[in-house]
DNA sequence: ATCTTCCTGTCAAGCAGATGACAGACAGGA
DNA sequence: TCCTGTCTGTCATCTGCTTGACAGGAAGAT
């Protein structure tokens, strides 16, 4: 199930959006205020934040800035029309700017087009001799089905979405394991070590010294 | 270099394509036929696509649907201002959808927000015969990797940053040890001298004399 | 030039902390 | 009950960071 936070200060915009995400399937939670937002964002993993820029507590740019590190896919609606402000929202990081009103349709394939690009709705992923059908949970290795635990599977995605990108231990925790990262535990050491074995990943998925695992396709 | 591709009949609107986007650093191609996109696109390797939707020879859904496998990011810039439109662009797998006429500026932020999720930027910071690829934690030497140390890897990146900048002893330390320098230790002089000849800097990273260190490149 | 003083480069050794490997405990489901 | 998946604890090993000592060099004063 793909959470999308929908931020914006008129509730009825907020409905209007909630409803016609959750017609295409995805679950929303929506909040008007910005620092609520903040919050928020912290707690839970969202999938994709739909940010307003005129808000009370804090304005989305502010939030853009503060939740950047998370790196959580945000797409700005707003009123302000202005070239500038799309020019800002798009270079603080944000996918889209979407200026209001739009039409539910565009902003329904937009959302899509975001989550297509994090690969969050692709069902087969794969690296070099591995491919992961996540709609049937079954992981194959060179044509052959390799079972996995739960957490095993957990990282195995979240590597096989990052290739060659050094994730952080806490941020691999955060995601598998949804909570905090206790740094004097060898749990996540531990299962990725089994999941080395079980690919045959003993060279590719290395550790960086101090900071997390790397897996190199 | 990164190079694009603008596909659109109009000769006056390529070419405005072609100012602005050339402005910004990057490189131009310009067809006004469609089915000379189609040749082009499989010939050369582009980094994105700008398309435009009437075309002479083939229009832009056909080429669209034509490129697809080929996974090059594609952009759609068109008159046609109808969601419907819109709709069926992004479901084809397009990045975006401007409506013509388009802001100059707007369309160079679209176009960088595509490529920096494609990762063709800005993660990558060079410098001489040295490459760091910032989301991997990677360093490349003339193509070779090279293994750094956490605390190597933090002043080089501040150094790539900041090639021919005298930087200070107390900010390096701030910066990588996130701490208070202290003067009568060698720590900072001995991780600088690894990464000379890590690096084979020997002569471009030089000591300023009572103030800190330069990378003269 | 010569001397003094401080700064930088170099080496070896020691230490703290991180990782890998393994055994065993524990909980929940079949 | 057993079995599976997960977590905890321990130990050996390895890595990266720091320290201390010392040689050589630069800057400024004489």
């Amino acid at each position: 199930m793909i959470h999308i936070l929908v931020v914006d200060d008129e509730k009825p915009i907020c409905d209007l959006i909630d409803i016609n995400l959750s017609t295409a399937g995805y679950h929303c939670r929506c909040v008007q205020d910005g620092l609520a937002a903040i919050d928020l964002i912290e707690k839970e993993n969202f999938d994709l934040i739909l940010l307003d820029i005129m808000l009370p507590g804090a304005d989305g740019f502010d939030i853009m800035e503060y939740i950047r590190p998370l790196k959580v896919p945000v797409i700005f609606i707003s009123a302000k029309s202005d070239v500038k402000d799309k020019v800002k929202g798009l270079k603080l990081g944000a996918e889209d700017y979407l200026v209001k009103p739009f039409d539910a349709l565009e902003l329904v394939a937009r959302v899509e087009v975001v989550l297509r690009r994090f690969h969050k709705t692709e069902t087969i992923l794969s690296a070099g001799d591995v491919t992961v059908d996540t709609e049937a949970r079954k992981v194959m290795r060179k044509g052959v089905p390799v079972v996995l635990t739960n957490k095993e599977y957990g990282l195995l995605v979240l590597f096989i979405q990052n290739k060659n990108v050094a994730l952080f231990k806490e941020r691999l925790y955060e995601k598998v394991w949804q909570d905090e990262y206790i740094a004097d535990s060898r749990t996540l050491e531990l299962h990725v070590q089994r999941l080395r074995r079980k690919m045959g990943w003993e060279k590719n998925l290395v550790a960086v010294y101090k900071v997390g695992y790397r897996l190199e396709i």
